[in-house]
DNA sequence: CGCGTAGTTGAACTCCATCAATGTCAGTGG
DNA sequence: CCACTGACATTGATGGAGTTCAACTACGCG
């Protein structure tokens, strides 16, 4: 996985978050935006009916609190460990401004979010869970340092299900199936081993292959 | 509705689209950005098996088709009589770069894309089929200059399913059951009146109203 | 006028949500 | 070290919401 980060980190300080701590507040003013060096971060919104929703997961060399509204939309907590650097608005922009007129890496940098809310968009939008379940299991690989096909998975089912938007037994019984269909593996809750990720890929495709 | 354009319009050609015509299409490198003056826009994709999809509906004021990747991930095709400004990617950059250095407006400008998507993922994580329905009307609603509360409503059916990701018998009884609520009214197809704006908020908040 | 596309309606079925019970695991304090 | 606790995961049974299929209608456009 290569990353390729914007903000210097000697200049700023490098911050580190434990498991569920809070990095930003949905609501709370857009002054400042961070950037991750490592670990997973969820995006979170409590609806008004107290209905909780996983809007999106970041990770190493992600941008996330972009300033493009004037309040953030959602809460971002820490799932694993995480490290990140915190860099007030207005030097961003700074920093955005010099990229500008260069090259469009900062541009790609800026889309995290962007691509993040637009791959939720895709999943949900499958038909059948089981499809949406693989189709998600192999975005997140992929955005794993996986040493061979062996990841470290700390994301919760519930997580996984207030993401996909489907009920967290759901999301256990999808993940039953794919271990019974010998696609993935998970020797642990924290460890994702992918035994056949060209099922996976089929089987995300299409839930056709549901024998 | 207050529509705050960027491209300057005298130095750029102010270009037309008809109904159904594209403006860019899905993995064309994206060397144009494409701000709207008028009508409304949708992303379509369509996926390898052939699978439809809408994943956002764009208004006057949203610059689509921006940079953010190397090509772009949807067509963009006019739903209504259009007009929007075509800008070469670079000038664009030069743009985003004046405004990086003054004031966050731009910023917002670029942000129409994300809040399309975020926007879709909110839609589509309602339970059930009447409240997505409702909250997906309130959302246009509020993007079409509407005199009253009477809008041109020029979205089929098909568009909707597709973007909120169900079926479009679902869509029409979802439709026709607001009307029988008298939530909504609808003389014609492409006009809509909303007869109890509250109701629908309600209906959008939590389909449990559903006597 | 006739054709094609979009919308409408009904009936059957499927899949997933829901509820409830049980199991598992990590952390805590006796 | 073990019991206790709480959060998360698992599993089964049930019902219901939405898909699917199919037939029919309405509408726009040549």
């Amino acid at each position: 996985v290569q990353v390729h980060f914007s903000l210097n980190q000697s200049c700023s300080l490098l911050r580190n978050a434990h498991p569920g701590q809070t990095l930003f507040r949905q609501g709370d003013d857009c002054d400042h935006v961070f950037e991750l060096y490592s670990g997973i971060v969820r995006g979170v919104t409590i609806s008004e009916e107290g209905q909780r929703k996983v809007v999106g997961f970041f990770f190493a060399g992600d941008q996330i609190g972009l300033p493009l509204s004037r309040s953030y939309r959602f809460s971002a907590e820490a799932v694993t460990e995480a490290s990140y650097v915190r860099q007030a608005e207005e030097s961003w922009r700074l920093a955005l401004f010099d990229s500008c007129s260069s090259d469009r890496n900062m541009l790609r940098l800026i889309s995290a979010e962007q691509d993040a809310f637009y791959r939720r968009g895709e999943l949900m939008s499958c038909r059948n869970v089981l499809s949406q379940t693989a189709a998600f299991l192999l975005s997140i690989i992929d955005r794993l340092a996986g040493q061979g096909n062996r990841v470290d998975f700390r994301l919760s089912q519930i997580d996984i299900a207030d993401y996909l938007a489907i009920s967290p037994e759901t999301v256990c019984r999808s993940l039953r199936r794919l271990r019974e269909m010998h696609a993935i593996e998970m020797p642990t809750h924290s460890i994702l081993v992918v035994q056949d990720r060209e099922m996976l890929e089929t089987i995300a495709q299409d839930g056709l292959a549901a024998g």
